[in-house]
RNA sequence: GGGUUCUUAGCUCAGCUGGUUAGAGCGUCUGCUUGACGUGCAGAAGGCCAGAGGUUCGAAUCCUCUAGAACCCA
């Protein structure tokens, strides 16, 4: 066996050469497609899918990798890792952009017609759809690319029809009028969940309505004044002293000159504004309710895209609401009844795709009935069928599942699923199936289509197209998803999971870290404070991003993520090909060969293996507890510290040494290791340790890290004797690096060193001298210390290094007078705990045992440095 | 208004079911062309664990309150 021949490895690692060459070399062996093998345990996750507006940002980033590892460290352990990449057709965000896009040519959608429309939308779709999935390449994700799903390819259109005719014949999905969220941007109804609260700087308007038959006003506060102008009643506290002799008369809306009932109604706040509450039934949620207990007129005066209609004054008409808001106020002010205007901040709820405030608006929608559907989706979160990471979100699952209201799915949009159900253009029967109508041409399609929410809630179990592929792989196990679409998405899939499969759709569900700029702020566009992925992918390297992303973001709180943070993770490639380029250097034209590993042994080599059979135990662990930011800071501490700083340090010596059969001994065992050490590695960084696996030996086509077996803990391995060695070792080094650096003794310059120890085997000195950079070492039992020298005490061993003329006593004495400080405070909290009766019978003995021992070591070494320190006096 | 979470070194964060002399990375300081790496090496400085009570032999860790921050829902 021998590693690749080279001339020639450069000193730095450079992503960009490595990274699309083994993509492509990934896919075109087809390692990451997966088929349904009974033979083997699968392991599923289906990808967010993407929506096809979208382009890759960060938060995509964090979410595919975490995936990507999952899949990758699943299919390394002998699971059948199957990952299943799709995007969504987002209705309204697609259309948007549809519609924006023919207005530049011209064409205005109702002009063309319904089936022209889509037409666009598909060319739309086949253009731009799939940009995001060569994104999603070059950050290395294992995803089988031959199973890309769409929210309306044939057989997944066919299934959300299938459940909403399922679910109608069920009697859960009904049509009615409804106060709904209105979006006048996109002319739809939206769900509760697609509003989104702002906090917006506005006016409290304070009006003045006379009471009929008196020379009375009554005043009313309004955010919105444009709604008098459906105004049908006046709202006061029934108890409310100053109103009380005005319940059962009316007003005179101004302007409108209606006449208006004054009622009296317990919701009012007697606080808010002046006591008394415009009712408007058809634009506000509480107006409604209200009207509905008093029987009020409603009159909407509105038209889809919120400018006036009808229903208002001449003067008033076909005008967008915030121009009416400006003619009201005025118009009032010219009738002397504005009282007064005051600046005021509230809540306005935004339409989350359409970008504009949202109008409450009476409308004929669909929805789906909740009640019953959540009770078992409630159910499997509760007693862990499905398994949340971070837990708490668990509580935030069950406060909106017991709170939840029927759920508005239609959608006054055409791209998207049509809703089945046809309306008989004589008699106005429903007939709702799979299939239309024979006599099709007495019949009229409903228009509306589905809230995309409503078709993706199938994601987990209609990606599999076949009941084989469905019944092998579903439930899914882990669904890696941002925190904000828990209710939209996550919730909706279990509910859909539950009542559509009888079974949860994945059982593990891991929240991202939300990422956000240094100051804390989201990432936006507006702000400009997302950076491009691909940018810092070119920058930095996908594998440097993925590692320092994954590293940063701690689990369940936001991620405060700068491009500059990546050098983390550009370090560590480095750091790990630096590594590698020293022992392929080193082995170069050597015959290595699997025996030769276990020859020259010493406790060195016993000790980092050791340290990596703890390494992988710990990280699997990690895997386990979704841990995965503690995973990438396990791998990263063998890495650099045990394996870099320390063991290639000490294996120096044998590297170098002149006895071929010794060199081609420590190589052959370091490579070993190093490649175990690329696996673990591997499912964060993908192409940096394939390049390398890829250079330690003459790998055959259709050989990929990728696929090999991921290292298995031996409990046989672990050497605790091996690991008090080096630590002793490691001790002694660093005190004398220590003095050395307080002493300002150049690097340079070879010391003489003694150490009064029980027993120092000539390999551990010969490490000492090495890496402590000792000409000679005395050492022994009994030996007295040298005058003028400097002193360090670790456990088990005196150190004295001899400076004479070198030394400054009081720099010296200062650094022992330090360390008895430190011993001596160590000292007194052991003291007091095993000084206290209470402690020495209350703690478990093994705690006190402990604590006993420490006491013994820390006298010990204070006795020492106390008569050190004397002897500099 | 209701809910969830957070407050530990200059910065960003670890510290799991209570027992460490409270850790890491970055930053800072001091050295260093030591035959893998200056994207590096060696060493060092830096913390009343937000505040106040409580439980306990023992609290960064558990409980209560206070202050501040963020997010979600109304």
């Amino acid at each position: 066996m021998r590693v690749k021949n080279l001339d020639e490895i450069p000193k730095a690692y450079n992503p960009v050469d490595v990274e699309d060459k083994w993509y492509k070399y990934w896919e075109d062996n087809r390692f990451f497609h997966s088929e349904v093998d009974k033979s083997k345990e699968p392991y599923t996750i289906v990808i967010p899918p993407p929506n096809i507006t979208g382009i890759l940002h960060l938060g995509h980033i964090l979410n595919n990798t975490i995936q990507d590892v999952y899949i990758r460290y699943k299919r390394m352990k002998g699971f059948n890792s199957c990952w299943v990449p799709g995007t969504d057709h987002a209705s309204i965000a697609t259309e948007a952009k549809v519609i924006g896009m023919l207005k530049e040519k011209g064409i205005d959608k109702w002009e063309l017609g319904r089936e022209e429309f889509l037409k666009h939308c598909r060319e739309w779709q086949d253009k731009y759809g799939g940009i995001i999935y060569k994104q999603l390449r070059k950050l290395g994700v294992s995803c089988d690319w031959e199973r890309e799903r769409f929210t309306m390819d044939d057989h997944y259109y066919k299934k959300v029809i299938e459940a909403f005719v399922d679910l109608y014949k069920k009697g859960l999905i009904y049509r009615g009028y409804r106060m709904v969220n209105w979006c006048p941007a996109s002319k739809s109804a939206i769900s509760d969940e697609e509003v989104i609260y702002k906090n917006v700087n506005g006016s409290l308007w304070y009006l003045k309505y006379p009471v009929k038959d008196s020379s009375e006003f009554l005043v009313v506060a309004t955010t919105r004044p444009e709604t008098m102008l459906g105004d049908t009643g006046i709202a006061v506290n029934p108890n409310d002293e100053r109103f009380k002799h005005l319940i059962g008369k009316s007003v005179i809306l101004p302007i409108v000159n209606r006449e208006i009932p004054i009622f009296g109604d317990e919701y009012v706040d007697m606080e808010f504004g002046t006591g008394a509450v415009k009712v408007t039934p058809a634009h506000d949620i509480n107006d409604y309710e209200m009207a509905k207990r008093h029987d009020l007129k409603m009159i909407n005066i509105f038209n889809e895209d919120a400018t006036t209609n009808k229903n208002v004054p001449e003067a008033f008409q076909n005008l967008d609401r915030y121009v009416v808001r400006k003619k009201v106020v005025a118009k009032f002010e010219e009738l002397g009844l504005l009282l007064k205007t005051e600046d005021y901040s509230n809540k306005v709820g935004y339409s989350e795709r359409g970008g504009v405030p949202i109008e409450p608006y009476v409308s004929e929608q669909w929805f789906m009935k909740m009640d019953d559907l959540v009770k078992p989706a409630l159910q499997v979160v509760k007693e862990g069928k499905v398994n949340f990471h971070p837990a708490h979100w668990v509580k935030t699952y069950e406060h909106w599942m017991a709170n939840i209201k029927d759920w508005c799915i239609s959608r006054q949009l055409w791209w998207g699923h049509r809703i089945p159900v046809w309306y008989h253009k004589d008699s106005g029967e429903i007939y709702c199936d799979v299939i239309p109508p024979e006599d099709i041409e007495n019949w009229r399609q409903e228009n509306d289509v589905l809230d995309t929410w409503a078709s993706s809630w199938l994601w987990a179990q209609d990606v599999f197209t076949t009941k084989e592929e469905q019944a092998y792989y579903y439930p899914t196990n882990l669904l890696v998803t941002a925190p904000d679409i828990i209710f939209f998405w996550v919730a909706r899939m279990i509910i859909a999971g539950m009542e559509f499969m009888k079974d949860v759709p994945f059982r593990d569900v891991y929240f991202t870290s939300v990422i956000r700029d240094m100051q804390g702020r989201k990432m936006s566009k507006s702000l400009g404070n997302s950076p491009d992925p691909l940018d810092v992918i070119k920058d930095y390297g996908a594998d440097a991003m993925r590692f320092t992303i994954i590293n940063i973001a701690p689990l369940g709180q936001d991620v405060l993520f700068s491009t500059d943070k990546c050098e983390l993770g550009r370090n560590f490639a480095n750091k790990i090909w630096n590594a590698a380029r020293f022992l392929l250097m080193n082995a170069q034209g050597l015959e290595l060969s699997e025996d030769l590993k276990d020859k020259y042994i010493d406790f060195t080599d016993k000790w980092i293996i050791s340290r990596f059979q703890n390494t992988v135990k710990e990280l699997d662990n990690a895997y386990d507890k979704f841990d995965v930011t503690g995973a990438t800071k396990i791998i990263y501490g063998f890495v650099w510290n045990d394996f870099c700083d320390w063991y290639i340090e000490l294996s120096k010596n044998r590297m170098y040494s002149d006895n071929i059969e010794v060199k081609s001994a420590v190589l052959s065992r370091s490579l070993a290791l190093f490649e175990d050490m690329l696996k673990i590695v591997h499912p964060f960084m993908p192409f940096i340790t394939e390049e390398i696996w890829q250079l330690f030996d003459e790998r055959k086509t259709g050989e990929s890290i990728s696929v090999t077996e991921f290292p298995k803990v031996d409990e046989s391995l672990i050497n605790i004797e091996a690991e008090n060695e080096i630590e002793f070792v490691q001790n002694v080094i660093t005190a004398i690096r220590n003095i050395r650096g307080e002493m300002n003794i150049a690097p340079s310059k070879q010391i003489n060193v003694i150490i009064k120890t029980e027993k120092l085997s000539d390999v551990q000195k010969q490490y000492i001298k090495s890496l402590g950079r000792v000409e000679a070492l005395e050492y022994g039992a009994e030996i007295t210390k040298p005058k003028a020298s400097a002193s360090a005490v670790v456990k088990g061993a005196e150190i004295f290094i001899p400076l004479e003329g070198l030394i400054d006593l009081n720099v010296e004495r200062q650094r022992i007078e330090k360390e008895i400080n430190r011993l001596e405070g160590g000292l007194r909290g052991i003291d007091a705990k095993l000084s206290n009766e209470k402690f020495v019978s209350n703690a478990p003995a093994d705690v006190v045992e402990k604590e006993k021992i420490k006491k013994a070591d820390f006298e010990s070494s204070l006795e020492k440095l106390k008569i050190i320190l004397e002897d500099l006096r």
